[in-house]
DNA sequence: AATGAATGAGTATTCATTCAT
DNA sequence: CATGAATGAATACTCATTCAT
């Protein structure tokens, strides 16, 4: 007859769940994910699940998104703390961002949007619209700022940010594949790559 | 006039199936890849698919060893060629082989590696060491010469020749995911990307 | 007015698919058994079946231990009756165990597990050590005690029970093959074997 | 160019497939042979298998009857040399022949007779009229001119000649379940069975 | 007569989803 | 709200049989 001392508020079960499947997808990829280990996992069960999330795929779209917002918002905060020089900022809030993903449980998510989002085509435009292309502008924003101030020289750069993040992409898939066989310093690897860009474009 | 249900061509099958098999793969997955389909799509029955691959899983291996050996071949053409200044070697063969790569169906299997890679450890280490570890060995050793020959100034690119890959892959994927919503000019990136690098460790 | 699709009757189910699955694999034999046919015998859905039994072979298995149990019991109740003089008990509960046997469907599964036991050997084992061991054991001692008591000369039977039960076997096999061609009167026949056992080691 | 010493005469090939597939049938029994294994055991292609055998019931049909006639050849030439008093022929020819079974291949066969047999229902037809009701008319035959004779008494036996036989199926078939957990010495118990059964009926 | 490539019907098993309780 | 028993569509794989060569 004793009362449970922690009375569940019914708010935080959407996401204990979701917290759940994240690790699940991350660990075993969508297709082998079984929506009953997800609840279980979740201590939670696999009807009250459904009462949450219609499908497992609207289980996986709020994995993603409910995971990706706080690296969302950190991008944020680092575009606001842009009172720093382009070369300033580049080389401290981004390349600390850059070097936080391959160690965060972000990478397996990247992983997982790679290999299952074109199989969700509104994931990936919600995903394009609130992530990527933010991203995207913002480091453009950064470099054109550098340039205009006569840190940076004009460069393709301003047009290709990509080649700023491509290497962020890399070390955060890299060692999951290729682990067992080599080891990959991604911090330093990450550090040199800065080191590469701002030295080719520095004014 | 029917045409007959038993046809004997036995040499040719495994490739045609295995090519068919990469179409589907490509296409849908490894999980949402269904045998039969692959079968019909090589124009035989699920009966004989299985005469010449063991599992699905078998089939899937072939697939990735069967069509990444031209690209390796490729670079080992690339590699012999290398009577040339690391320099014009970079802008050349590696550039012409780089921006091939997001346009060939190899882009596809990339992805699909990234995605199914986990799942097939063996498959991963025949990856590694008959493509990565030999594609990175082989640009660390242009890299190198370019620095002994004083085309270069040492740097850290000689430790992570993996930095000049990064954007390759990412060519490869990007527009996989974003194509819809952005275009991405793939040739001119990988040009923007050679320039930068050569601009940073030029002597 | 339709009959619910979904009911629950948790605890009964198991015993219900056995009992299908045992009649099922009496009459069709283990690989011609259907497990979709087991399934719609009992009422239930293929799904369920799997729920309580892993495989078609652990429902296999299941079928000869559940029905093979109150035989087991019947034997150990016969057992305890032994304040009859050895004589009697074989006259009696013995022969009357014996003529139950080709009557049972227990016939059918001693037919099957002549035909399947050899590819299932824990499942040997397990009959060995609890129904066949525990049986010739038991009438291992009731003639030694007939002898003992003088009732009995000694004989090769203390060593070789088994001919005791040989009849038994072959009256449980014989009309599940040849019951067309010619009808055994099995009470008859066992009748006579009691007789001639004990006429032949009677003191 | 050298020309084959031994010519393969087709006459053979039936036999030979027979015997391949008596084998094979015997370790694995009937729904777990593959006719291709049958065939490369007997080293012909499955193609010319079914020249011969139109079908694997067909193949199985023949294995039974082509290895069951030397025990029926044997069986009459125990029948005829019946000069011998009743108890001689039964200690002699027949106590030799109950013996010879559970260590011929025949034991496999007649384990597979009882596994399959309800199945094939002209086999069995064919097996009752050629081997088990000659069998045991026989043993009638010799129990009777036994009881002619003055050797026997009057007994049930006479009707139930299969009494005989019962231990001698037993023999074959217990080792081939439960050898593992039990050694049954078949030579002696079928010699003790002997002994009781004349010690029983004798006048 | 002989081969073995080719066929496709047949089946055990899984798992997302539903709904009676 | 919460459960988990129940469903059944979906799919990899096998193997007896056929037939072009």
């Amino acid at each position: 007859m004793a009362e449970p001392r922690f009375q569940r508020r019914k708010e935080d079960r959407p996401d204990e769940i979701a917290e759940a499947a994240m690790y699940t997808f991350a660990e075993k990829g969508y297709a082998a994910t079984k929506v009953e280990e997800v609840a279980k996992r979740a201590g939670v069960s696999k009807g009250l699940l459904y009462l949450y999330f219609k499908t497992k795929e609207e289980l996986f779209k709020a994995v993603i998104r409910n995971f990706v917002k706080p690296h969302l918002d950190s991008l944020v905060r680092i575009t606001e703390s842009t009172d720093l020089s382009a070369t300033k900022f580049i080389r401290g809030p981004f390349l600390e961002f850059a070097k936080s993903i391959p160690k965060s449980p972000a990478r397996k998510l990247i992983r997982l949007m790679i290999a299952e989002g074109p199989k969700h085509p509104d994931l990936l435009e919600w995903y394009w619209d609130n992530v990527v292309s933010r991203g995207i502008g913002m480091l453009r924003a950064v470099i054109d700022k550098g340039v205009a101030d006569g840190e940076f020289r004009p460069s393709a750069l301003q047009e290709f940010p990509h080649l700023l993040v491509s290497p962020v992409l890399f070390s955060a898939i890299f060692p999951q594949l290729f682990e067992p066989h080599a080891k990959l310093d991604t911090d330093r690897m990450l550090e040199a790559h800065v080191d590469l860009v701002l030295n080719a474009i520095k004014a």
